[in-house]
DNA sequence: CATAATTCTGCATATGCTTGCAAATTGTGG
DNA sequence: CCACAATTTGCAAGCATATGCAGAATTATG
């Protein structure tokens, strides 16, 4: 590795970070034969963009994916639980379901009642043992696990989901803008909620207010594709998602 | 384990101990190749900091709060730890798991390091999210959840699993017995594990005393088939299965 | 009560950080 | 082609931190 340009070099580091992996400051400087001294300026730079964070001997990629999917789960706030009994009612006993992953959907399926007849399939499986937990019927995607999602992306949850046929899907939401529509932060997440949504009659996005306006990284759905939108926004803050045929339920 | 750098390791802990795990100096301090005062001051550290409790021989972490579902199953109690610490010497980073469900193999599930290399595949959602929460690649088989053991069944998870090739396979055991072999209560879960066996180069049982001696309805491997037994019950117990070529380790 | 294990304390050493500065490289304009 | 400025890189001195060790104090355990 002749690389010698500075950019090139914090280039690598950049990518290193991104993958989750720590840097070493001795060994960096052994493998791109420059100075300790010069990798802590390179370390030092990308501390200032937001990527590294620097602490002795190196540097840390800056705190995961900004907590883990099982934290944000585990400490669901009680706002999520308004939302969630909205959707309740839209449930009837014998329905297929398809439920996303996340703290909304997760609050949802805490508090689904037996519903014997019916079925539920998940590739979240946090979502799954709470649906187990209630009796119900519950058929688990299987893939990859998404570190920051804790659900199963990958080709084999896609193709699973696409001979599903559902009633409602749940879906779970990171971002949701008028005119980007519903988003991801994750591609995998992103292609497994889109099947989730082609394989169901109805989808259904849960969303805080905090999620309403703001655009992920990668597009689920348009909006509209979106057949209801379930929120605790102020009425007039969604006018722009109801022209666009989204039906409305308030929290 | 390259965590050479001080705050690297410090993360390390604080991750266990939000996973509920507790904390062994001497233990630690081999792992990361440190002087136990090293690891005490991390500890000290932690404890300032809240996360944890100081307690003689290592820490424990800090009781939170309140339990949503989540934490009680990604977080459970560790009460299985005699069987499952006797396990993880053999798990080496670069392997490739196959972890069934069950209490005792959750157990080890949630004492499990981070293991960077490695991938864990399972087909219990509960374990997944341990691993998970560990830091480690984790694969879900999916299918239809067993109500009884709460893992996934069916053709599709046994197909997944027959296209995997694995180093070890751990196995729960709800009944192992010297002449029927090790069994399971649902013929589903017989089918699961014994694709898990099939699958993995060893195949490994987790066994309290209390699972030995018994039948259950189907057979999931006979002991032949069987490379190892890791019990807590006596040595003479178990010399039947010894005669029959499984390896034993005790609790 | 005696023994062993564990913890605390102080200290020497090694390692890493900061600052300032000089040499080397690159880019620019005459 | 040369002079000049800007950037990058390496080096050294002073300081701060982390680590490991040894001895004293404390706590478990039989």
């Amino acid at each position: 590795m002749a690389l010698t340009l500075p950019d090139a070099r914090q280039d690598a580091f950049r990518a290193r970070l991104t993958r989750g992996q720590t840097l070493e400051l001795s060994a960096l400087s052994q493998e791109f034969a420059v100075s300790i001294d010069t990798v802590r300026r390179d370390l030092k730079t990308l501390e200032a963009e937001g990527v590294a964070r620097c602490v002795r001997g190196g540097a840390m990629p800056v705190s995961r994916p900004s907590g883990t999917a099982l934290q944000r789960v585990a400490l669901a706030a009680p706002g999520h639980d308004a939302l969630a009994s909205r959707a309740l009612p839209l449930i009837e006993d014998g329905m297929v379901l398809l439920l996303d992953g996340g703290a909304t959907v997760h609050a949802l399926a805490q508090i689904l009642p037996s519903l014997p007849n019916s079925l539920v399939v998940t590739p979240a499986p946090a979502v799954a043992l709470a649906c187990l937990a209630a009796g119900i019927d519950t058929q688990l995607v299987g893939g990859r696990l998404s570190p920051s999602g804790a659900i199963s992306v990958g080709h084999g949850a896609v193709t699973a989901l696409s001979d599903v046929a559902a009633d409602i899907a749940f879906l779970g939401t990171c971002s949701l803008d008028p005119a980007f529509g519903l988003g991801a932060d994750d591609l995998g997440e992103a292609e497994v909620k889109r099947a989730m949504a082609t394989a169901s009659h109805r989808s259904i996005a849960l969303a805080g207010a905090d999620k309403l306006g703001r655009r992920s990284r990668h597009r689920v759905l348009n909006c509209q594709d979106l057949d209801m939108l379930i929120t605790n926004a102020s009425p007039e803050s969604v006018t722009l998602y109801k022209e666009q045929g989204v039906e409305i339920c308030h929290a």
